[in-house]
DNA sequence: CTTTTTTTCATACTATAGTCTGTAGAATGG
DNA sequence: CCATTCTACAGACTATAGTATGAAAAAAAG
């Protein structure tokens, strides 16, 4: 089931990674996950383990509770 | 693959439930999973989606980004 | 100590996360 | 334009999240 909060995670991973010029691929690698899987997630339709959320805070030079709290700002 | 931080993260799961005294069973309710999954996560022994999460922390009146904090300070 | 509630553990199962390969289309740059 | 890079999409597959049932062990309560 995907709800509006993957969507929101998503919007926020890709604004993130447009902000360091990283294509997908790049993210993948860095993160250590798929390249299409990237895709999928930014497009909200994979809800990503605690793990994967780590790594992609990681790759992108943000703390996971920053990511997080970025996500609950869509809802307010 | 179980890293630290599902063990950071299942202990502070467990924190907020004992503050708010619920048994795992009737947070699980709560938060609409199953009742031997909170154990499992609990003890770090799975790695919880962004949804469950999210469920979770509802259930436990406090921010996701809030309780994902609280897991980064024990790396400090 | 005895009873009751809570948690752990085992096992089996279903659903979905995450991988992989390739391709078509869109976006970007020269 | 043209070439190149990037992203979306499809489909098939593997790994693991999450469910379900029950019973044993541990903890709490009386």
């Amino acid at each position: 089931m995907i709800t509006t909060v993957e969507l929101a995670f998503g919007s926020e991973i890709k604004k993130a990674r447009k902000a360091l010029r990283k294509s997908q691929e790049t993210l993948a690698f860095d993160a250590e996950i798929h390249r299409t899987y990237v895709s999928l997630i930014e497009r909200g339709q994979k809800s990503p383990t605690l793990t994967v959320i780590v790594r992609l805070s990681k790759a992108l030079k943000v703390k996971p509770s920053e990511l997080i709290r970025r996500v609950e700002v869509q809802f307010e």
